[in-house]
RNA sequence: GCGCCUGUAGCUCAGUUGGAUAGAGCGUUUGGUUGCGGACCAAAAGGUCAGGGGUUCGAGUCCCUUCAGGCGUACCA
């Protein structure tokens, strides 16, 4: 990546001078490289120089001045300029960056990947959401997270698998099982007794078992018709979740089963595991996990005193699970912010049965508000996810749930969504790659020129200010999905997009690349090269759109119109 | 009480391991197209970065503290 060449060039630099004495020898500082905010302090910048100058002993500008003169001057840079207090500005060829346009098509959707993981094991698991109801708007944040973060870290190396993992097990399960017996038997004019504590999402799954298998459960006891009947209810309510995050565009690698964990000994194992490091103990008839010695500030239950495994039990025996059975060495939870006082607990359990607690990162994401009201249970305004799927897209969703820092409370406004639809940055990006496709339909409708003709654009005939702001956008990619996996902050991407889109439109504003209507083309070379461009453009822009999980349309088409083929639009 | 998160323009939010005059979208005001899609572009107005103290060449960013809001603090998950 270029910033890493300039950074070992400022490097290279630095310790030339101390080689030759006109720095003292000094230990290397960290150096940063940024991108000025201003364009004309150049592309790159670095103030090492100012942080030197302690030490050094000398006045930053001094050493500025040192760094420049023993820098080398590799072709891809053009200039390099010192600015008080003590900045090293560099400017990049005009010639390697219209070459970057070569670079990026020949490299395609791949132009962007980084080697930060190294082919590296790492597993995403999200959502989650216990399948006693259907997945409500909020469990759509963590989904696209989840989702957006793993492509992230596939396109910087790693190997990554997405999981849900089912709380299939617990006390709840036969709560929800009775209560989908119950709503069966009313459904078919029974008047069983009222379930002690009520599952109304139970009454959805019993109605779908009985649409698809009608009444033969009937016949059985009670006892038989729960334990029989109740996973089947459970099934039916997976079954949805999966189709909502099917329709949301997530798809996962793997369900994991609670259960299973219980079926196949994991669970047994892991207590085992615990009880052998010493960090068990029995006290009030209960099986506890002694934490207080790991620095918790409480202990916490394994097996209750009536003889019931805890989810924190099962929890650890999944974490189990992950890195010893299935060899993950990285391993990111996507949590709701309610389960953040779990978080201390399961890492110490990490330390416990002796895995690093650094290899697992838990990241948590706020609630989310819809037009700045709560959703709760208790408030009973929770919006189902499948709700917002039918009012508004999948991309405009994706895309603004995946623009806000989890850290913030998200409060999502239905209405301008929906309203200002045209006016939303989902749009403009897409539009931005839309536009592209219709220039290339012009090319080759209006002058016959077909795409794979673009390859004989010249690009040195590129280098007005709006061109090179368009190419200085798409070398960004690579820095972008660097930073984007290293710190997780997924929300780098749409910022990305969005930035990219206006390079695009400004480009589009003020360089023709083709000629008016029923004229000739006026400089068909100059042309050729602009579409090259756009060609590299719309490959980064694709890419950018891949990675939110968001379809990259030929053509926008606006509620109740029809597209220029007669068609949907098309979606890569 | 304690722990985690948050407080930046009227609203919703960015702000890259501390850098140059704090940015964007929406909203408001104004201007632009005999033209490749106007779902566009250009410009203006709008800020005590919650308050206070500290660290240093430099703080929205780091430390301390106060205030405000959210979440958590179960033999629930």
């Amino acid at each position: 990546m270029i910033k890493d060449e300039i950074s070992n060039l400022i490097k290279d630099a630095i310790i030339a001078a101390m080689d030759d004495g006109t720095l003292p020898e000094l230990n290397m500082p960290d150096i940063v490289v940024e991108h000025p905010t201003k364009p004309e302090h150049g592309d790159y910048a670095t103030g090492v120089a100012m942080k030197m100058a302690r030490a050094a002993k000398l006045a930053p500008l001094k050493i500025a001045e040192i760094i420049k003169h023993h820098l080398e001057s590799p072709p891809y840079i053009s200039a390099v300029e010192i600015a008080p207090p003590g900045f090293v500005n560099l400017r990049l060829s005009k010639e390697w960056l219209t070459n970057l346009v070569g670079e990026i098509i020949q490299a395609g959707e791949t132009f962007g990947n980084v080697d930060l993981g190294k082919g590296e094991k790492a597993q995403v698991e999200f959502v989650s959401a216990n399948p006693t109801g259907l997945l409500p708007f909020a469990s759509g944040r963590g989904g696209v997270l989840g989702d957006v973060l793993a492509s992230v870290l596939e396109a910087a190396g790693y190997e990554v698998e997405r999981e849900y993992y089912i709380n299939d097990a617990g006390s709840r399960m036969d709560v929800f099982y009775k209560n989908v017996w119950f709503y069966y038997q009313k459904e078919l004019g029974r008047q069983p007794a009222t379930p002690d504590a009520p599952y109304p999402t139970a009454e959805y799954a019993a109605k779908e078992i009985l649409r698809e298998e009608g009444d033969k459960y009937l016949k059985l006891t009670d006892k038989e018709a729960i334990a029989t009947i109740g996973p089947v209810g459970i099934g039916k309510i997976i079954e949805a979740i999966h189709t909502d995050l099917d329709r949301l565009k997530i798809e996962y690698n793997h369900w994991f089963s609670e259960q299973s964990l219980f079926a196949d000994g994991s669970v047994d194992h892991t207590l085992k595991l615990l009880r052998e490091s010493g960090h068990v103990a029995e006290k009030e008839g209960a099986v506890w996990f002694v934490s207080t010695a790991l620095g918790q500030e409480k202990d916490n239950v394994l097996i209750r005193s009536n003889g019931v495994p805890t989810y924190f039990i099962s929890d650890i025996a999944y974490h189990h699970n992950k890195f010893v059975t299935r060899g993950f060495s990285k391993v990111i939870n996507i949590w709701g912010a309610d389960h953040q006082g779990h978080i201390p607990r399961m890492k110490a359990a990490m330390t416990a049965l002796h895995l690093n607690p650094d290899d697992l990162t838990i990241i948590t994401v706020q609630m989310v508000m819809i037009n700045g009201k709560k959703m709760k249970k208790a408030h009973g305004n929770v919006i189902p996810l499948r709700d917002m799927l039918n009012q508004i897209g999948a991309d405009p969703i994706r895309y603004n749930l995946a623009a806000r820092s989890p850290d913030t409370q998200f409060d999502f406004n239905v209405d301008l969504a929906l309203e200002q639809s045209s006016e939303n940055p989902v749009f403009y990006v897409q539009y931005a790659h839309a536009r592209i496709a219709s220039i290339f339909r012009k090319a080759k409708e209006r002058y016959g020129i077909e795409e794979t003709a673009f390859i004989e654009g010249d690009l040195n005939l590129l280098g007005t200010s709006s061109e090179l702001g368009l190419i200085r956008q798409l070398l960004l990619l690579p820095e972008v999905i660097e930073d984007a996996a290293r710190t997780y902050e997924i929300h780098r991407i749409p910022q990305y997009a969005y930035r990219l889109a206006e390079a695009l439109q400004v480009f589009y504003e003020r360089d023709r690349v083709l000629g008016a209507k029923d004229q000739p083309l006026p400089d068909p070379a100059l042309s050729l090269a602009r579409l090259r461009l756009l060609l590299a453009a719309k490959t980064v822009l694709a890419r950018t759109l891949h990675l939110m999980g968001m379809t990259a349309p030929e053509e926008m088409i606006r509620e109740g119109e029809i597209g220029e083929n007669g068609e949907e639009s098309e979606s890569v």
